[in-house]
DNA sequence: CGATCCGATGCGTTTAAATACATCAGCGGC
DNA sequence: GCCGCTGATGTATTTAAACGCATCGGATCG
């Protein structure tokens, strides 16, 4: 019966381990006895929802629920950010699927599909570069914009969905995808010179927090 | 206190009834009774996890510790997988980060980067595609296969890091990529004919179960 | 109206989580 | 050797989850 959230507790303890904190170091973050933690981790004890929900806030985890059908994929984005590089891309790729959604139905509508297509356009290509740290970080930025601007549109349009774009929407995806084209074309340029023989992926090593 | 799980038990809630499945059913289906489904659902208790693991598998949710970095990459994919089309190329685009890694790890090796840059180009063309039900479906297939394999080359690499690829990763990803390639072939020739004026994304709206 | 089905609530009992505190064995360093 | 830190374990107490069961008010339908 407890063999269930075996894993559950395992990603805990690692989470743990991979931060370099002590059981004790965690209990003082989370507020709780270290004895529980051990517990805890051990698999002795059913521990509830609030303490579980506390003890991933101090490894700065989430509880969450996923659907069955994209287990697979947040997988692979857990590993992707655990292992080394930042999972920056599929961030991005998620946001992207939102926003295929919504050009898609905007492809329908009487005018504004061309804004968005347009910035479908900028997306795609940015997928195929690599980017550095920085471009990395405003691409983080524009990506939560792009998702907040989407939202509102997805939730305008279900009360009218064949309305047209608005002004302000229109500009701020035209303010986006401009931001976007930016993005590529420092891309483009930083891969067109190579400087080592091997243009020299690696980057920083760099840092783990938020 | 209790107030920090309120977002579990909303999407629980949330979860139920888009299933239309009344407390009662999915009390038996969990093997829990109504009392304490209702009582979760209003917050009035602070559940253990093995409840909530039994309510999520009873609703095809999965409960799951996910790094802070890429919440809103998981939201946006529980996001797109909810609101009625397939989550499924950002499905891939998760896979497509983890061959990101290996591929570049694999340039630096003496000699077999080719088939891992060839899947890599295969894949990046793919995810410009639009693919029918059917071709998602053997994509979906594919992307699993390719996972196992990756994963594997990834723990072996950890003990050799310079190994070259063996025969039999070869051949697996040569043999993948030829699948990725036929795919990418009847996508291109199901674009190149515009049935109706507009290439008419929609596909069908389609089913909405697992 | 009566018949159902819904979710919410009350009550009593059992089981166990959570806490505080002390202590333990194991292990590396001085 | 001793010291300090790790995680694990013991004990006693308090709190509350989980259960079974009954029941309630409120829709909805025939």
């Amino acid at each position: 019966m407890t063999t269930d959230l075996m894993p559950i507790t395992r990603t805990l303890k690692a989470a743990r381990e991979a931060k370099g904190l002590t059981q004790r170091a965690l209990a003082e973050r989370a507020g709780v006895p270290q004895s529980h933690i051990s517990r805890i981790e051990s698999g002795a004890v059913d521990l509830q929802t609030s303490s579980l929900i506390q003890l991933a806030r101090a490894l700065d985890l989430e509880l969450s629920l996923v659907p069955r059908q994209i287990v697979p994929a947040v997988d692979a984005l857990a590993r992707g950010s655990a292992a080394g590089r930042k999972g920056l891309e599929p961030v991005l790729d998620a946001y992207l699927h939102n926003l295929s959604l919504l050009a898609e139905r905007a492809a329908r509508r009487p005018g504004g599909s061309t804004p968005l297509a347009a910035m479908r356009r900028e997306i795609a290509a940015l997928r195929t570069q690599h980017l550095d740290a920085e471009a990395s970080e405003g691409l983080r930025n524009i990506a939560h914009k792009i998702s907040r601007v989407l939202r509102r549109l997805q939730d305008r349009s279900k009360g009218y969905p064949d309305a047209p774009l608005d002004e302000q929407a229109h500009r701020s995806l035209d303010w986006l995808t401009a931001q976007l084209r930016k993005l590529n074309d420092d891309a483009m340029r930083e891969a067109a010179e190579p400087r080592a023989p091997r243009p020299a992926y690696g980057l920083d090593e760099d840092d783990d927090d938020v």
